[in-house]
DNA sequence: GATGAATGAGCCTTCATTCAT
DNA sequence: AATGAATGAAGGCTCATTCAT
């Protein structure tokens, strides 16, 4: 019997379908913490949409704090990639529109995962909190320095470096965790083929030039 | 002859104690519902904040849920005020510059109502899902028509109308909900004096002029 | 102020609104003990009925019990009167008919007093057993021994006297306590004009006759 | 593949230990219910009878309601059995003297679940409301035709059947509904071993033959 | 690796009762 | 004589977690 005195699964070390059982309450885990938050979410709902047993979905997290900390973990390093890659060498507008692309695409493609990380900041972010003062900072810190430079040098216009940050992460966020509000104004127009291009044109094109109209 | 079955507070008539304790209530209901959520949020952290007993808290409000609708209407209120006085006779800039900076005072000033609604979005609208499909959308799409018509008119950079508004929407309510975030990063300067107005003005520049250099 | 000190009505002493609304309470009390029972009816429940304020019905009954007491012990005389009325000088069936139409009168006219009573006794007659033990025990002794006499002197069948007494509360009282049940099997027909009677009729032909064919 | 809601036990399978406990569970139910009727009753009450915690009680049976139900829809099969058994076919003094005798023992015998019923019908039958109606009353509609035709066939005394089963009932439940009344009155000899038969001898003796001496 | 059974703690709500006016 | 306001003590039910198999 792999795995200690209990057969408890230990992180290493796992079979084939511990594996995949984890991946599956992560999945379902996602779905329910994004909707219900932590403290709105009972175990028992996540074992439903993993369709297991609750006992078995706690032998292999034995604490739902641990399943909601493993998820957020998980769902952290899709988050930082978009914004890491912007680099310095590249073209300023370019890159931008890169990365507000990027980002567009995930609040499309896993919209649960920003709807977790949306309710953890509201709670306070008591789980996240060490992570946004450190790794977060350091790598916004970072990316507020090539703005900077790139406003120096007449690339871009004079914006606060963290406030277009800011700006994008809301702008673009806002379609994932939204999603409901945005529903109930424009309908299910949401749902058609080119409505994420056009979202995406539409917010570049606000970023980029503005409302005042360009002469 | 009352008759009544609990002696509990009518509406229509309420005596002067008992409106101070109901605002008090809801003051109280929409700091700890706007932190955990519906959900999350328990009648006891509810009359502990209020100062109160819980018994004597479920005297004026007889559910948890009343509470909670009762904080959300009051809040709904000032949501709709500044979007509703945009004005079609304005000037277009100076019109979304009033109100992108009456958000963001919102924001400031009352971020727990922000927080509150995000939640309840967050979670799927439960309590709001009517009010957002019947009250709100009527208005955005009457204002939506109005910045159409601007558009049309070349007095703004051609922008979908709905999108603006979420961007809108995004940006300010980003400095409220998300605020345990940016203190995150960039951290005190939040509480200094002078930051409001530098949001203002960095939101404003960018919303406006955007972010390629004008020549 | 009359009555004491704190106002409490005591009683002996009592004011022309007083007995009245005292006896508006009883009055209400009955029908709700009477269908819920002492711990399944609320003060609110009695109070709404009596159309009157929970505090000012505490005004003059100062407890629950107080009332359910009350209740009881203004039904107890009503409900000895008609057995204490059996005299050994009459003759002996027409004692009995007059027994058992009364009964069945009562149950007419107070099933509401019947059912306090047969739920009292379910619950192991708490407040009344004192009462069962000596004053209704001395009286059934009584009146026992009275138709013990009547047997002997060959005036009636051969009949255990208590087991007849159980047998005629059984019959009369069920006709109140049983009143849904009767409704589900013959319906509507309780409530035709001569149903009294006929019940009458059926159950002091029976009592008194038996099923046996008589020759 | 479970992906249950809790672990509940499901309908139609169930391990030994389920049946057992379930078993345990409504006995309690069954001897605090009928005491106290439904709303009187607690469901910690019921717990400390069956010797169980009050979470895992209601691991069984998820409300008080469901309890309260189970026990009494057990207790209906029981009490119509008797009564089903009259058949047309027998002599009718004798169908009618089984009858009595066996409600007789039922009473002795499961005194609580007369208490049940009648709690239950004092209370207006909010649950087996729909049963009096629907089966009792073709069971008793139909055992009333065999009686009358009994009668019409000079075999019974000129009873009206629907009252006579009334009496019926009522005399035999007396003995279990108003039992602490019976010893109030005639002490201890109800546990006297002969007292059951004294008891049935008398009351057959009165239905079949009556009051007035036989000549 | 999986599940049925069990439980302590907590939460929403009701209710009898009291206090102050 | 009456009532609005307040509260301690349950009571029903949920939930995270553990135990045993």
């Amino acid at each position: 019997m792999k795995g200690g005195t209990n057969g408890r699964p230990k992180e290493g070390q796992s079979t084939r379908i511990q594996s995949i059982n984890r991946e599956i309450i992560l999945y379902a885990a996602l779905e329910v913490f994004s909707i219900h938050g932590f403290r709105g979410s009972t175990v028992d709902q996540i074992a439903a949409r993993a369709a297991m047993s609750k006992p078995n979905l706690l032998y292999y997290f034995r604490r739902k704090q641990d399943i909601y900390r493993a998820v957020l973990e998980a769902t952290l390093a899709d988050w930082l990639a978009p914004l890491a890659a912007i680099s310095p060498d590249g073209d300023p507008v370019e890159e931008l529109r890169r990365y507000i692309t990027a980002k567009l695409a995930m609040s499309a493609e896993k919209p649960a995962a920003s709807r977790l990380f949306a309710n953890e900041i509201l709670s306070g972010a008591p789980v996240v909190g060490d992570f946004l003062r450190t790794r977060l900072k350091r790598l916004v810190d970072e990316k507020a320095g090539i703005i900077r430079d790139w406003v120096s040098a007449g690339r871009l216009a004079p914006v606060d470096p963290h406030h277009l940050i800011f700006m994008i992460w809301a702008t673009t966020q806002h379609y994932a965790d939204f999603d409901v509000q945005i529903r109930a104004i424009i309908g299910s127009q949401v749902d058609r083929p080119g409505f994420r291009e056009q979202t995406a044109q539409a917010v570049l094109t606000l970023v980029l030039n503005g409302l005042k109209p360009r002469p």
